[in-house]
DNA sequence: TTGCTCCTCACGTCACGTGAGGTGGC
DNA sequence: TTGCTCCTCACGTCACGTGAGGTGGC
């Protein structure tokens, strides 16, 4: 008179499988068997896999409750410990949700941290792939810059225009957008002082932000615009020089 | 001009390894290789991976991500789902650490649901491993009514006497106590009248529940109080004859 | 030559789930 | 003989982690 695998399973609520996981490696000692090799648990087995069970439910790894050992006592340390992973678990998931109600209400894209969707929403999208480069190589304040710059002149009559650029465009006409975007440039620096400070504040160093916004430079435009850009660039240091 | 493994699994906060999986499960294209077959990724990677990483942190699997395609939506549904469960998640494990503190503070073992650990309390080892197994063939009224009778009559001079028997007890005495327990049964019978429906409600079938009972006493006792416990189920079906 | 980065296998993790293939008692 | 339960391999799951062993440019 015993219990077989599966009505031990089924008085502690559990599956045929799980007990012999437990005794794979084990957690729960194997019992006797009967003479066709049947397994026969008596009420010691049915006690420890119900706290194996409980334990394992409570959220303890079955290594940590092999590491309790088989007496009814629990290091304070280890349910410390599990406690403050739960609050944290619950806290991390709360905030979570909350995100997934700004995803759905369309307020959030995916790709970009909140705080710049709204600066970002109807740019084309090759300025909105930059922005999200920008987004993960500027530390904090270049972003905030960089926000506050796209909302206020993210439409100047210069950026459309350097927006259609095309590979056919004659050197005249990339010349004056070059130094119309040259003096714009620096009626913005006048504007927001902080826009010589653009990237200095790069987490991953200023040299591999430079990198990577030349990376996506190359990557998002055409080649009249990189052209026009590296103008940009030779007329603000030749400005510079004088 | 592009970054290599490392420098995207950087640039959008994961590992190469990930990066690499993704690859492998299809969910972001393999860009291009240079001569030395280096993979080149652009800004569409960095892009499709941030969004890949956002919705993976957000809780969605590899598989849903997929299904929701290139484009930067989410079917409602899917967002619907993924709260409730986070909902259900968040429920259970509050109510994990309140299940924590009660058996950090030993206020409630391992084995034996809350509302039996008290009246277990100081039994001896036996009997409460009984009463785990009752606790798993039970229904709740039997339960109830269980633990309303350990709590009042767990000390009684024939309980006390029952506990120290030995297989070396003579039959007199194996008798005197099994007609005191008949009796000391019969009067429990009159105050609980419930008493009479013990097990009736167990849920896995009044046979199972029966078998299961039988185990755990030839399991839990020695030959004497076996012996002297069906003696009692004898006098009391003869008293139910006359 | 030494370091460093990149590459491709390929096994490991965690707690089991899920057949596959075979045996034993009614 | 048919069903049902039990048994032991042994591979699968999920999202990567972690070496192993080899190559290429400085």
């Amino acid at each position: 008179m015993a219990w077989s695998t599966r009505q031990l399973a089924d008085l502690a609520g559990t599956t045929l499988r799980a007990v012999r996981h437990y005794h794979e490696v084990g957690l729960l000692a194997e019992p006797e068997r009967s003479s066709n090799g049947y397994k026969q648990y008596g009420v010691a087995h049915l006690v420890r896999l119900l706290r194996i069970k409980r334990l394992s439910d409570l959220g303890f790894s079955l290594s940590q409750i092999a590491a309790m050992g088989e007496a009814d006592e629990h290091p304070e340390e280890a349910v410390a410990v599990l406690d403050a992973e739960l609050a944290a678990t619950i806290e991390r998931l709360q905030r979570v949700r909350v995100e997934l109600s700004t995803v759905l209400g369309k307020r959030s894209p995916t790709d970009l941290p909140p705080e710049l969707s709204t600066a970002v929403a109807d740019l084309p999208a090759n300025d909105r792939a930059f922005t999200v480069v920008l987004s993960r190589i500027f530390g904090p304040k270049s972003l905030e810059t960089w926000r506050k710059m796209m909302e206020d002149y993210h439409y100047t009559p210069n950026a459309i225009e350097f927006d259609k650029l095309t590979d056919d465009t004659d050197d005249a006409t990339r010349q004056r957008i070059a130094q119309a975007l040259t003096t714009e440039l620096a009626d913005l620096t006048a504007t927001y002082p902080e826009a010589a400070q653009l990237g200095m504040d790069a987490p991953s160093g200023v040299a591999f932000a430079n990198e990577a916004m030349n990376v996506a430079l190359l990557d998002l435009y055409n080649e009249a615009q990189i052209d026009v850009t590296q103008r940009v660039v030779r007329l603000i240091s030749e400005s510079k020089k004088s």
